[in-house]
DNA sequence: GATGAATGAGACTTCATTCAT
DNA sequence: AATGAATGAAGTCTCATTCAT
């Protein structure tokens, strides 16, 4: 099955670099040096190797993420942001698949990558909560603020991913303190 | 000129419900009762239209931006932030045509994308910059933060398209109120 | 009639300029500030003007033509190679159309074509067999050195079509030296 | 490579039978019982066959021309006048693609035929100036015989590749008849 | 007479997928 | 397992021609 896994790991670069429809079944396995063939015997269809590369890519992403024990929800949240943008600094081809996908091809691709941010926003969900209930964490709506943070995440995510000299401690750093303290000057 | 804004009526709501891929000039044309050849007559090809639909749409909002008098960054950011997501709400479409364009097909389209993420960028970044010449803002890394802003915004823009329910005056409150305050609680 | 004259006229230039395929209707109706649908007032297709065309232009060449006393053959030939030759120089559009029309698109086309030539070449063989009659010219297959000589002419015809620096009189000249002399140094 | 070899062949065929703008990849592939998008695998699009179709054709014709040792500028030119025209003779679909070629649709493939031509010129020029050097030629404008002369074979190529009973032999010797000696009655 | 928007047949081309070897 | 030639559906695009105004 090392075939197998050559054609996955081409197949996640490529797609990440030219995009879905950009990207030929021939384009991946000439740059394997095998047959056009070949690609179908382990895979039924391109858009059945996409999915395959966006299952790996989330769940590498999410496998990253760690459940705290539910006495501290704000370091869990650092903890996580920080190890998400980490990967993303270190594999930027995921982020770029997971945040470049064309939506409306296929519904089962969207369901995955929505079945990601869903995860992600229910984890942050969760700690706001927890953190209200705890006192931390003052009282607001718990739906909207997560979406808030979560894009926040996001949006310094691609950032990383491009490499633009951003780094994931200072990132993180800022991102909760703008979290927990927001922006103005204290008085 | 009737037909020409026809079809781009017609193509900005397929392209934005079926996406650039699965949207052929056959179902634009034939969803207008009218020829495919007609559509030749006013556009050169798919790409053009679809280039001059996202063209159109990044203008639409970037209207709806103000540029208020420098004393007040905060009351233009909100003003702004309310503005675009009443627009997201009242017309779905423009935000699904930003927020799920398909990269990486055509650099043209990407470099409208992203030349109108950046208009935003740098409409936050100066509102911080200023707060912080003012004693408003607490120092910090305001490329950071501005991206955080931007992507929290640009999360909720998504939710308020979606028609999840969310209001616009909610969403720029809490939004607000997280970005000045943050989210601890008050001691 | 003048619009009519007015089509056929520039329908002669750009024929002649640009071949009958890479000549569209637009072309010509926008080359004279109309509309496309007035074309089809006058003709009845894109087809139908050709033929015209090229009617017009072999029944110009033909009248050219004299048919000289039987008694002077050969004045009769050289007199019609300078008069079509003229005609070439001044009106090169003229050989153009009849040089390069572009054979088995519609068999009518071609008889206009392979009819004018017929008409040459008959001249050339009745001119022939008159001088071999008379004495004058040497016994040779007529079918044969007609062509031939109508080969020869067609040639110049061409050359001097395109303005290359040929004058009509001087290659008049050379061609019937050669016809009636051959090349070889007199001994 | 026999598929593609195939393909050459059949295009050359039909080609020469129904003209470039007459026949179409359809045309090529159904005569060969195969699928459309076959030929695509061999050749980018028609052009580039219709091309590689010519300079198969006109180097088929060169390679048939042979150079004499200089001391026999008259003989060369009657071999290669009965090399082309058996040629012409035995394959007269080359023939047919040479002399009617559509100009004006792509200068590349103008170029082709011209330049064919050009060597065809500048051979009989060699050998006229070689000859009048040696002083068996008389002093003429080797400019404008030589084009008649290449003219006259020309139409008479025409002539053999239409099988109109004219033998190649016959026309060859008519051809340097007239040529040398002229068509006069010898005083 | 004139217009020009609309038509639609006809051709081209790409590429995911199949299948005989 | 692997090959790669062959397939054909799906889409794009052009332009001669029509027709209502």
């Amino acid at each position: 099955m090392k075939r197998r896994e050559e054609l996955l790991q081409r197949a996640r670069e490529l797609f990440s670099k030219k995009g879905f429809h950009s990207l030929t079944v021939s384009d991946i396995t000439s740059s394997l040096g095998i047959a056009r063939g070949t690609f179908y015997l382990y895979f039924e269809n391109k858009e059945n190797i996409y999915e395959e590369v966006l299952k790996e890519v989330v769940s590498e992403v999410s496998s990253r993420l760690k459940v705290l024990p539910s006495r501290e929800p704000l370091k869990q949240l650092e903890e996580n942001i920080k190890g998400v943008l980490n990967l993303f600094k270190e594999k930027p081809e995921i982020a770029k698949l997971i945040f470049y996908h064309p939506y409306k091809l296929n519904p089962k691709f969207d369901e995955i990558i929505e079945g990601f941010f869903k995860e992600l926003l229910s984890l942050v969900e969760s700690s706001l909560l927890r953190g209200m209930r705890m006192g931390i964490v003052r009282k607001c709506n718990a739906k909207i603020v997560s979406k808030a943070v979560l894009g926040a995440f996001l949006q310094l995510g691609k950032e990383v991913a491009q490499g633009n000299s951003f780094n994931p401690e200072e990132v993180a750093k800022e991102l909760l303190n703008i979290a927990l303290y927001g922006l103005l000057e204290e008085k």
